[in-house]
DNA sequence: TAATTTCAAATTGTCGACAATGACCATGAA
DNA sequence: TTCATGGTCATTGTCGACAATTTGAAATTA
């Protein structure tokens, strides 16, 4: 499975450094890194056969992507989302995405727009085979955004979205293991995104992926205060005591 | 030894790549390091009396806040802002600012619009004094702005602005030696948004900003495009060789 | 028993040296 | 003259060792 283009997904590993910076992005999105977990420089520098050297620069290379967070003489753990940090993400992401929808019905090339149905009619083939697994669909969904993103041919817009936060919402998926609900409102919204973007309206795109963002945030803010409440509920009857 | 007020202009140095981060930062923003000019680790090593081990880590953190660009085994050369990616610049500013003006009107304590006011009447009273004198206008400006971004208390809108945009926005000030333009109107525009903020209207205070920041843009698109036609006019009649 | 202090272990910060890669220049041939 | 080719040099990548700091617990005392 990890034969999917390499010279691709690996643009440029010509160093030690790179490399484990890969691997380490890899695992803590996948969550074999537990969230909250102390790692160690020499733990890693052993289990990964390389030097000190340039394990620091990969980990100073994953506290800029926010994935770990480091505090002088004391040592780094794997980043651990709050709630309230995701729905920061969400906010975010409304502002950013909302933006590049706009930019993207200015910009986008045609051939760029035939690619972007294309990724819509695999989700879509997808959805109906499996119709219980949401990880893949999940997945679907975030080449979606990526390539609305890149649509918007701003390379800061980009590298902000696509190479920062779209491993924090990664993150976030195995963190909090959401299964993506809401499935087909969120087919409706992207075909519509994707006809505002084909007719070159901006403030319409703009609008609905302002909309999509903000009903996906409030989807989650919703889970949120049930299992909130769900846990009010079952400390309630048993423990009187803190 | 540096006498200059230790325990305030630094909060947290207690690592010799931190300090040496804060002096490469303030000499590129300042326009000390030339914009495009090669930086080299021994060089830099032996000028700030360090080893190649800390200053290695600084570096790593100026490419991560996009001051400098690297290329493996060539080279760190300080990063030259196009026209083009500062255009880019303003627009992901329109996305994220107008997201936090709506916000800040929504979060935004007493105590901090007081502070914001303040900030507005010192702005106000340089512009008096110094009519020309645009270079404390404009960081003016920034305290403003930087103000309503803490003000939406979001931490993740703050960290992205604050600690990588802000930087870059003076970066070019410096770069393009731009004169504050346009001040009177950006007065009466930074009233207005204070104004809706004060009053919680977080829809108006998004417009207001979104406006106000799109104006800038368009100010700069404006005086580069009559730059690009002067020298056109320049290269068409005196001087065929460069 | 609880609080404080001291000490020791581990971890991070820093340094200098060696290896590998890319850039520049000189030399030669077409 | 121009282009290709080879070598030398500087710079970056990597490594192991030493110093400084923090943390945690053990030991002592009130």
């Amino acid at each position: 499975m990890n034969s999917v283009t390499p010279e691709l997904s690996a643009p440029e590993v010509r160093t030690l450094a790179e490399r484990v910076f890969n691997q380490l992005q890899s695992a803590i999105v996948r969550g074999e890194l537990a969230p909250g977990s102390k790692i160690t420089e020499p733990g890693l520098s052993k289990a990964y056969g390389i030097s000190r050297g340039p394990l620091r620069e990969a980990m100073r290379r994953l506290e800029a992507h926010r994935l770990i967070e480091r505090v002088p003489h004391v040592g780094a753990r794997v980043v651990k989302l709050s709630m309230k940090e995701l729905l920061e993400l969400f906010d975010v992401r409304e502002a950013l995405e909302s933006m590049a929808a706009r930019l993207a019905a200015e910009h986008m090339s045609a051939e760029e727009i035939v690619g972007l149905r294309e990724v819509l009619a695999i989700h879509e083939r997808q959805a109906d085979l499996k119709r219980g697994e949401a990880y893949y669909q999940r997945e679907g969904d975030l080449d979606f955004h990526f390539r609305i993103v890149q649509g918007s041919h701003n390379r800061m817009l980009m590298t902000i979205l696509c190479d920062d936060l779209y491993y924090l919402v990664r993150l976030y998926r195995t963190q909090f293991s959401a299964s993506g609900t809401r499935p087909q409102r969120a087919f409706v919204e992207h075909h519509r995104i994707v006809d505002a973007i084909e007719a070159g309206d901006a403030e319409l795109a703009e609008l609905l992926m302002r909309r999509h963002v903000s009903a996906s945030r409030a989807n989650v803010a919703d889970r949120y205060a049930a299992v909130l409440k769900q846990e009010a509920e079952q400390e309630a009857s048993p423990s009187p005591a803190e």
